[in-house]
DNA sequence: CGGATTTGACCGGCGC
DNA sequence: GCGCCGGTCAAATCCG
């Protein structure tokens, strides 16, 4: 199986060049809309006009795997971005490459939120006392970021995005021997999250999730030098490593967007373009509708990119 | 010296 | 009820 990868990934690309079937965007390279923009929900349809036009290249992000794909994912990871396609059937092997979803609030670590909001709490009371030490409303709904998972494959386990992020901790992955380190943005009342892991089938690849939205731009020193970064993962990812993106600063970001928005999530037998049509568009969940608030763009967005930031309720 | 990282402790949720 | 687990905290440590 070790040898395997490489083909792997191969078959990953054939569908992904059904983008370029998509218009005459790579005509256009020179605009990029970044990661960190879908994050902030800033995109627009111009925006992501331009970001597709983009071509892989410094990094490979890959589609979400199980088991029997030959790449294996922590249980965690796979939580996650097995959720995209929990409303089918099918074993999660599609062909997409970036996974996310936004949650209702009703998922797995509510103690988080739950810290949050009483260190709320203790602020307002005026006490921040030694760990928590006060039971809090229970059964309140608390609302959850939404979540963007994907995998990279990367000798780097932090991949640069362009924001300035904290290591606040690390944490040992069931059935890996690969920790997982979670990361908050530095910047101040930013809140946004992301664990980084990596598959323990398949060091080279790194699972990455992100949670939240900055509120704030990149910071503009990261902008400025950002140009390490891009040629940094133009030397750990190899492959498919194209000029227009290898000394872009921003190449990593380019690429994820333009990823997550010519892969299509959820379809295994589209043959990896239909944009996701094939999609129930018509139902909107709550978390879409949250959704909306936070991406008032997305109405423009969703013919193009259904799939890209929703989980589909089943 | 200030900011970032490390790491063990702690907490709440969840499954059995 | 108990133990496991994911996620976070925060003191200690490291580093530029």
């Amino acid at each position: 199986m070790s040898d395997e990868p490489t083909d792997l990934y191969n078959n990953y690309f054939d569908p992904f060049q059904s983008q370029y079937q998509y218009g005459d965007f790579r005509h256009n390279p020179g605009s990029y809309i970044s990661f960190t923009d879908c994050l902030q929900g800033s995109i627009d349809y111009n925006s992501l006009e331009r970001a597709v036009g983009l071509s892989p290249s410094s990094c490979e992000v890959l589609p979400p795997v199980d088991g029997s794909a030959g790449t294996v994912v922590s249980d965690h990871a796979r939580e996650i971005i097995g959720g995209l396609t929990s409303d089918s059937n099918n074993p999660v092997t599609q062909n997409s490459s970036i996974s996310s979803y936004s949650e209702d609030g009703t998922e797995e670590d509510s103690c988080k939120n739950k810290r949050e909001i009483q260190a709320k709490d203790g602020d307002e009371g005026g006490e921040t006392s030694s760990k928590q030490n006060k039971p809090k409303k229970r059964g309140e709904k608390i609302q959850r970021e939404p979540r963007f998972a994907f995998m990279t494959k990367s000798e780097v386990d932090h991949l640069e995005d362009g924001y300035r992020w904290r290591k606040y901790g690390q944490k040992a992955v069931k059935n890996s021997p690969y920790p997982r380190s979670y990361y908050r943005c530095t910047t101040h009342k930013c809140t946004v999250k992301k664990r980084v892991e990596r598959s323990f089938q398949d060091p080279s690849i790194v699972i990455t999730t992100y949670e939240g939205q900055h509120n704030h731009p990149i910071p503009a020193t990261l902008r400025g030098s950002s140009s390490s970064a891009g040629q940094m993962f133009a030397s750990s990812m190899p492959i498919h490593t194209s000029p227009a993106a290898a000394g872009h600063g921003q190449s990593f970001s380019h690429q994820l967007l333009l990823q997550m928005h010519t892969r299509p999530l959820h379809h295994p037998g589209s043959g990896g373009r239909g944009m996701g049509s094939t999609y129930p568009l018509t139902q909107t969940s709550s978390r879409q509708q949250q959704f909306h608030e936070q991406y008032p763009d997305y109405g423009l967005l969703q013919d193009m990119v259904p799939s890209v930031c929703f989980k589909q309720e089943p």
